[in-house]
DNA sequence: CATGAATGAGAATTCATTCAT
DNA sequence: AATGAATGAATTCTCATTCAT
């Protein structure tokens, strides 16, 4: 499941010594990786490249071989754990019970997880601006899915971009409030889920024009 | 004491004699807030400083007197925008025709006007982890009061934090669609306002203990 | 007893018009001076001159109106201090019974009253490379005097600079031991001014010629 | 003779296997001490970090990575010389022949070699007020040695502490004079170590209370 | 290839001095 | 003439990236 990772090194094809790529130069990719996994979760792509580099046990120039610009790290980084992401609130949702479980249980599964992971949230918002960034693809084809497979129970209109901002929102609402309510979130989502229900009738609002007088129609006695 | 009392823009009104605050001294100060509200919004706090004194026309030195510590300039425009903020939504609501006109109204005006503010957000989340930073506190009580007046339209339990982390919320979603999606967040306000409504009567999980099961009741037929 | 001030602002004599000097004009002028006095006593010549300027009463402008560079005013400013101290230090030596006491006297109040100034002593260090920078000479008169007085008492060959530089060097001490050990430095002149008695009768060094060997003659057996 | 430095970099050897510290990077460090010694020796600690980069050859970057912050540096230097100061000057101690020489060829040496160390001199001064700062302690104990050495022909009540004060006291007068009337502090010193010869028997004062009166005493024809 | 030392362009802040009011 | 606001060069320290060993 997951994603190909084309930075992958890979043999030279070329030429005649086709040596094989050094396994302690893969062992150290992993590490990097890893320890910067840890790190941008804890810290956000703000840190000093030094941090992961001490915590991976490699030196700089290792570092910067592998890759070349901070933002590189970075990418796949974000790439690895975004689809590690998908794949678990996946999961979360392939064993529901049916549409709409498979659409909390997933919701749930995603907020819990990988929203404390502060650079995936960092990146996760310019999901809109810059969308081939990083994994998030394929967190956006678990929801579209959903979607498909959750048509009846849900509030018509609603698109899959409507629910991967939905869990754009709630993942920075986890964040914020991860350290002291830590479970305020979860009130959040399911006032939200409530909300895209399929007893809900009215139309969503275009997005071109924000039609501001629509709100009339929301009232509680109308 | 024939001291001919030039133009004087303010008067000390105590009995220390003390000089009015010289006009450019005032006009610097407004120019340095009005560029740094400018670049904070459109940069968040990372800015440099420099850029800011630049923009605003003034020198370093100038910047540093009105402002001993860019902590204490980014405070000063913090305060000041968070209560436009406030005042411009709270406004909104006022104007509504009834309770519920006036939450809707409130958060379409508050998440017009200011959530694109970098910095203004980029604070809010820090909201619950230390909320006396700005000025926050007059959006909560914003908050509060409409809560208040829109009680009984509104689902049960739903309390002053809950949409405060609803504007947060909605907030990071504007930041992250406002370049390519400019409107988009407005389809999800539309969801969570319709979740908000009183027709919901579900209860909201405590925060205390995360109820995974309790999504069993949210499904559409039960 | 003051030393002639020559940076004192004048009349000025040419034109037809000669009006006094503004008695505000002088006040504002010995403000400064005092203020500078203590805050230089307190914390050496490396102080922010708005600290002086604030604590004298006047403004920036006025402070450089009277003392062009900041080396102006802590000129001044030691020359009047360096006079008081000089003063002091005769005062008690006038009156003291016979040429010893006399000079013992001076030590002892020389070192009680002025040797705290931090300026003073940071600036009685240049005695030697720049002796007209203060009213260091006077202090140095003074010492003459005393010396004169004293020579039968005191070993052969002490010069007045001798007794110059044992105040400095006494003065640092104070200074140093100020804190902590606040009556120590007194034990220290106790053991110099025995050193200065006729009873010694060791020629001191030349100054060109550092003599090593000089030292056999001070065993104590011989 | 020489003390152990524990900062300097070794190899490591223990168990870990760490790389040996690369030998540019120890060059680079000796420079970067060597050219702060220079300059704080001249200059005092109040220095440019810039100027010591600049003259040991390396970037600041260089500088910050041996040294945190300025002040590391600083301590580092300051021990260092302090430790050189104290080794020779007991050196010369050593190399005398009796103990009354031991402690004049002490002072002589110390105060021929490292009294003109501006940054030296501005912390021996701190002996008292912050006395675990650098390497002060080693000089306090030379002294200690050469005090209890020397005990019969020291002025009784004599102590370490009066003995270390004199060398604060005659190190500035080195400072003071250097430029202009280099061998003066030598005159100044023949006379202090007059006075504390064992041929003075008048009591010392004690710390706390500053008997002027005690002078009487010290009058010669007594 | 790995290592971690070196680099140097910033970034925040201070302060003597000048200048508009 | 007085005021205190404005100026900006100087200073300490950081960190992404390069390079010698």
């Amino acid at each position: 499941m997951a994603v190909a990772e084309p930075e992958e090194p890979k043999r030279s094809e070329g030429t005649t010594r086709r040596r094989a790529v050094r396994a302690d130069a893969i062992r150290n990719r992993e590490a990097i990786i890893e320890a910067a996994s840890e790190v941008l979760a804890a810290q956000g792509t703000a840190v000093d490249v030094r941090e992961i580099a001490g915590r991976s046990g490699v030196g700089m120039g290792t570092l910067y071989r592998h890759f070349p610009k901070k933002e590189d790290l970075i990418r796949t980084v974000l790439r690895r754990d975004f689809s590690k992401w998908a794949d678990s609130a996946r999961q979360a949702a392939i064993e529901a019970r049916d549409p709409w479980a498979a659409l909390t249980d997933f919701y749930q599964q995603a907020l819990t997880g990988y929203a404390r992971h502060s650079a995936i949230m960092e990146n996760f918002a310019l999901t809109w601006s810059a969308p081939d960034v990083a994994g998030i693809q394929q967190l956006r084809l678990v929801i579209e899915e959903l979607r498909a497979r959750a048509t009846d129970v849900l509030r018509p209109g609603v698109t899959t971009d409507d629910l991967l901002l939905l869990l754009v929102s709630l993942g920075h609402a986890v964040q914020v409030t991860d350290e002291c309510r830590p479970h305020m979130w979860n009130r959040l989502l399911h006032i939200c889920l409530s909300g895209l229900r399929a007893d809900h009738r009215e139309l969503l609002p275009a997005e071109a024009a924000p039609d501001t007088n629509s709100w009339t129609r929301l009232l509680p006695g109308s």
